[in-house]
Parts: structure tokens; C-alpha cells; sequence
DNA sequence: CTGAAAGCGCTAACAT
DNA sequence: ATGTTAGCGCTTTCAG
């Protein structure tokens, strides 16, 4: 509306801010005022412009807004190849305080094939890199590689699930899996011989199993009892291994009486099958504790006991850690453990 | 370097495009070409700019960036409260087709309760829409609502699973669940009574369980035979709800002997659930088919028997069409139709 | 093939 | 309280 271009620039966006000021009769600045800081208007003029966006149907071009401000409201949260359900309830919990907070939830996964350089390395956020206020990422084994990287990355960064070694120097929120397999074992030992106690793991390398196992191991051993080696065993997050374990375990002839406490719910589902399939009875044979807490482990009969974790919470607190962050940067590093809790159901009640 | 700048204003990024400018000696323009459209300038200058580049750490901003091109090379997904499993091979599709093609994927939920204004409505894109070059929604029941407030937005739109009338005049994307259930119902009647076959339904509202129980009926009428009316039941997506069917078909005496199809495997493994517990062998007295291919339904025993969605590729075809329209604008509205297909497993071998 | 210059639409001093 | 103005960092004509 009687503005001018230079010869092949045309006006690239409907109705900018310009159009608006035309319309209210006031400058550009006074629009920028009303809409980011009202107080600084008259109620007067205020109205005036409200109405002018209302009529123009003006969105401010957000892309403009960043460029000045170098924020965009949008925070990236990079995951690792996760099973399903912790993989949804952690963006949906993320999503959802960031939603509340007035952000916006930007996801990406990080996967094992780092290329050449380190620019487009696992984490895979480069191309996004400017366009987020800051990044959420979630660790799950020890890999200086990826830590370096994030660090390098110069955005505010939370990290999930990380050990004090990688997160150094930034917040994180992780959960305390020492405690949860506490409580496990203590549970488990209510009514047996340590000796009949095992630990079957997930990948070796894997924090999490890392951690439940040195906390079994632990367990264990400030009551004095010696674990043999094959109380603790690592294969991976599958009902097969579960499975495969237990099979072994009726092949020694050990599995009847025997205590499982298993690194996730789906293993302890492949214990759970095997072990009934042999004629067991759970819990009255053959006890079992799962851990994570996901819907697998309410939907098989006897419904597992399990070590629920708030992976919805690990999500919020992730976000609200990060834009905490962005709004006071000098703020020191903060740690946030949750704490994970036993659910004790049919198939371990002693 | 060298730059000056007028009081109270300071640079705010480490490195611009000027700096590069200046170490190469060239001017920005060529800066620019040389990162944008190399096959512009001389080779040698393309060199001395990638080396300045490299040397300085050059990153282009992506705001400014975006603000001359009006592409962020981000997309973004809107999407109701999914299951876990359903959510997570959604996003995980989208998010590798996405990255491969040079996109990033922004999460959003689509959530019921749509404010006053259809501005912040059901899909809260809203302070992100000026981000995103174009957005894919998921729709999983009629609602002209959101039909309406999608058209609205002005951003170019795929829609997932969308009816024909609500994906009206969009790009969109979705499964052939008529003959995913056409493929199990001839399955179950190869060796049943068009009578003892069940439709065991999800919640009456929802696009996926009104195309499937709209395919069974067609099935068995194009067959002659006229269906009673328990024969096709609606509730919802659970477990329980399979069990509660179940039970009943037991009080009435009818759960032996029948074949059911069920929208979900959720709802299939309550049926087997419950029908195992009263004694019935499954598939000798009773058969199951399950929908969707979930993990969960070869979780079981007997394995179920599911019509397996292409879930992942789902959300791939979604992005390929969104980044096709972005790069043609003109294109006629494509509709991609996948296929399911059935997995025979135990749980209904005839 | 390269440079100068004109903005993209907005925010934030700086004046008034 | 409001307007003027100077950019934010980049892409893209338009002239060489």
C-alpha cells in the first residue's frame, strides 16, 4: 500500500509491520511497543494498533524478531535410537512444559554414524544449530566423542541421563538408578538367599544398566555376601535375552527359586515367559523385578513388579533446567536427580 | 575487526559474513555465492572463501538467512496424543527423511482443548508457524474444526490419515485400512462361520476403527450374510476393553468357537487375555487378529496375528510430499495411500 | 566473475 | 509517549 520498491524487490510478506503503522497512524516503533511492551504505549494508541493487527491479520515475521532479539523460542532436543514408549514420554513431557513456557520442541536423533567431521557429527542438530536458543540431549553410554561435540557446540545445553564426567560443567537431570535398584534388592531380599539373587542386564556399556548393576552389586556386598559371576550378566534391552538367560538357567537347574531383578521391563518379560513356560510358578517359584515401568510390564500376567521411572518428569525438568538456563546464563551448573520408584506387583510379592 | 558501529550497538555475533568477507578479501556478495552457489565463482575464490570460512569458524546466520529466503528448512508435525509406540516410529520416520533431504522436524501435540480464539486452537503451532516452511498434521477422527483452522494457517500442509473431505484440497497421506481388514476378515473366514466372526472395535468416533468396522461389514455382506448386531462393538483402544468384550461373549456363552477381529493389537491381547483365562485355546477354540503390527503383539503368546502398519513410513511419505509442494507450489494435491499387511502369526492359524 | 547497494521486517537506542 | 534512525546478517539485483 503505496510503498515503493526497488526495481525487482517486491514486498515478500503480506502485511508487515509497516502496513500496520500506516493503518494505526503511528510509526513502526510504536507498533514494535505496543505488541512486545504495552506499558510503554498510551491505552489509547495501544487500542488503536491492536485493532489495526486485528483487521490486517498481521503476524510479525519471526525470522525479523530473531534476527534482532537472537532468540526463536525454539528449543532442540536430540535422542538417541530409544525404545518407543520412553521415547514419546519424553518428548511429550518436554513438549508439554515447553509448550507452557511459551517454546517450542525442535527434535533430532543422534545416531552412531559420525561422519568425517565433527560439524555434522552424531549429533546431527548443525543445520538447526542457529535456529535454536539452546539443546536438550540425552546419553546414554560414556562417549567423550559426543560429549566434546556438544560441548564445541556453543548453544546452552542440558544434558539427559549423563554422567557428572560428561556433563560436566552443564545442567543435567538424570535419575537416580542407584536408588531404584536399591529398592529393587530390597525388595527381592525380603524373602531369600542372596545366593539366589541375579541381575540381568542390558548392554554392558549402557549407563543405566552400568549403574542398576553396580548398585545390585553393591547391594550385595555391604551385606557381605560375595556375588559369583554368573549373578551378574550383560547382554542387551530384549525380551530374547531375557529369555536366552533364563533358558540357560533352567538347562543349570537354576532357575526355580531364583530372584530376578532385570535391567528393563522387557527382559524381565522374557524371564517372565520362559520361566513360566518351564512349569514355574511367579512369584511362587521364580521372582521377578523389571525396571522403567512401561506399559509392557502392566499388560503380561502376573503383572510385573517393576522400578518406574518419571520419564515425562526427565523431559519437563530437561526443559525447564534449559530456559531457566537461557534466562539467567551465569547461573552455576545444576544437577536434578529424580528418583525412580518400585511398584511392586504380582510377580515378586514374596 | 575493524568494523565500527554506531553507539550502543555491538556486534552480537561471533563471526559474520563480513569478517569472511574481509579475510578473503572479496566482497560479501561473492562471500555468499561462493557458499550458496559455488558453480558462480571462480574456483580460486571459492577456495580463498571456504578457507576463510574454515579458518574463522564461520557459521551463517540462519535467521537472516531465513529472513531474505523465507525458508527455515524446518517442518513441522502436529500430532495428537498417539500411543507410545505409534508416536515414536511416526517421528522417527519423519525426522530420517527429513534429515536426509536436509530438513528438521519441529514436535507439536495437537491438543482438544482449542482456546477462544481459532489463533491458539487445537494446534498449537501457532508461535511456531512463522517458523516452519510447512506443516504435517495427524487427524485421526472428523473434525471440521481443526480441518478448518489447519486450511487457515496459510503454510503448506500434508495431512496424515485425514478423511478425504477433511484433507480436501491438501497433500496427505494414509493407510488403506479397508483392505487391511478386508485381508483379515478373509483370513478369519477361511475356516469360520460368517456368524461366530466379531469386529471388536476402538472408539466409534475414530477414522481408523470406522474404516476397519466398515470394512468388515462390507466384507460379510458382499458375502450374503447379514451381520447381527453384537457381531461389531465400539469403546476404545484398550486392553481392558478387550477383556470386558470377552467376558461378556463368555457370560453369553459365545467365546468359544469365534473369530475376532479386533482394531488394535491392545485390544486383541485382552480378548486373548481373557480367553485363555477361561480356558480356551487360542487358536484352536478361539481366533485373534490384531491391528497395527505393534511390538506388543509379538510380545504375546501365541504370537498375535496383526494387520501391520507401515508406521515409519508413513511419517517419510509425509515429509517427501511436504518438501515436494514446498519445491513445487503449483503441484494438483497428491493423496498417498499406504498398504497394511497381514502378519499370520499363532494366535489365529486356522 | 565480482562488487556496490538495496533491502528482508523487525527491535532498540536516541531524540523529541 | 512517540517518532527517527541505525542496524541485525544475509541474499539478490544491477552494473560493470
Amino acid at each position: 500500500m503505496g510503498r515503493s520498491f526497488a526495481a525487482g524487490t517486491r514486498p515478500r510478506q503480506a502485511v508487515s509491520i509497516q502496513d500496520v503503522a500506516d493503518r494505526a497512524k503511528v510509526s513502526i516503533a510504536t507498533v514494535s511497543r505496543a505488541l512486545n511492551k504495552p506499558h510503554m504505549v498510551s491505552p489509547d494508541t495501544g487500542k488503536r494498533v491492536l485493532e489495526a493487527v486485528e483487521e490486517l491479520g498481521y503476524r510479525p515475521n519471526r525470522f525479523a524478531q530473531a534476527l534482532m532479539t537472537r532468540e526463536s523460542g525454539v528449543l532442540g532436543i536430540a535422542l538417541p535410537d530409544l525404545h518407543g514408549e520412553f521415547f514419546s514420554e519424553l518428548i511429550r513431557g518436554a513438549d508439554a512444559e515447553a509448550r507452557a513456557l511459551g517454546y517450542h520442541m525442535l527434535v533430532s536423533s543422534i545416531h552412531d554414524d559420525l561422519g568425517p567431521k565433527p560439524a555434522d557429527g552424531p549429533v546431527r542438530v548443525s543445520r538447526a544449530l542457529g535456529l535454536i536458543d539452546g539443546l536438550i540431549a540425552m546419553i546414554t553410554e560414556p562417549s567423550s566423542v559426543l560429549a566434546t561435540q556438544l560441548d564445541a557446540m556453543g548453544v546452552p545445553l542440558v544434558m539427559i541421563g549423563a554422567d557428572d564426567t560428561d556433563s560436566n560443567g552443564h545442567d543435567s537431570v538424570s535419575v537416580d538408578h542407584a536408588d531404584g535398584a536399591r529398592q529393587a534388592c530390597e525388595h527381592l531380599l525380603e524373602d531369600a538367599e542372596p545366593g539366589s539373587c541375579y541381575f540381568v542386564g542390558g548392554p554392558r556399556r549402557n549407563y543405566d544398566t552400568l549403574k542398576r548393576a553396580g548398585a545390585f552389586r553393591a547391594f550385595f556386598e555391604s551385606r557381605g555376601h560375595t556375588l559369583r559371576a554368573d549373578q551378574v550378566q550383560f547382554r542387551d534391552y530384549t525380551i530374547e535375552w531375557g529369555g536366552a538367560w533364563a533358558q540357560e538357567m533352567i538347562e543349570r537347574d537354576a532357575l526355580a527359586g531364583a530372584c530376578v531383578f532385570c535391567a528393563n521391563d522387557e527382559i524381565a518379560c522374557g524371564v517372565l515367559r520362559i520361566g513360566r513356560d518351564a512349569g514355574l510358578d511367579v512369584p511362587g517359584d521364580l521372582r521377578i523385578v523389571g525396571y522403567d515401568g512401561t506399559r509392557l510390564s502392566q499388560l503380561v500376567r502376573p503383572r510385573l513388579s517393576t522400578v518406574a521411572v518419571p520419564v515425562d518428569e526427565l523431559g519437563r525438568s530437561a526443559v525447564r533446567l534449559l530456559i531457566e538456563r537461557l534466562n539467567e546464563p551465569d547461573l552455576p551448573p545444576r544437577k536434578i536427580v529424580l528418583s525412580p520408584s518400585l511398584l511392586v506387583h504380582e510377580s515378586s510379592s514374596p
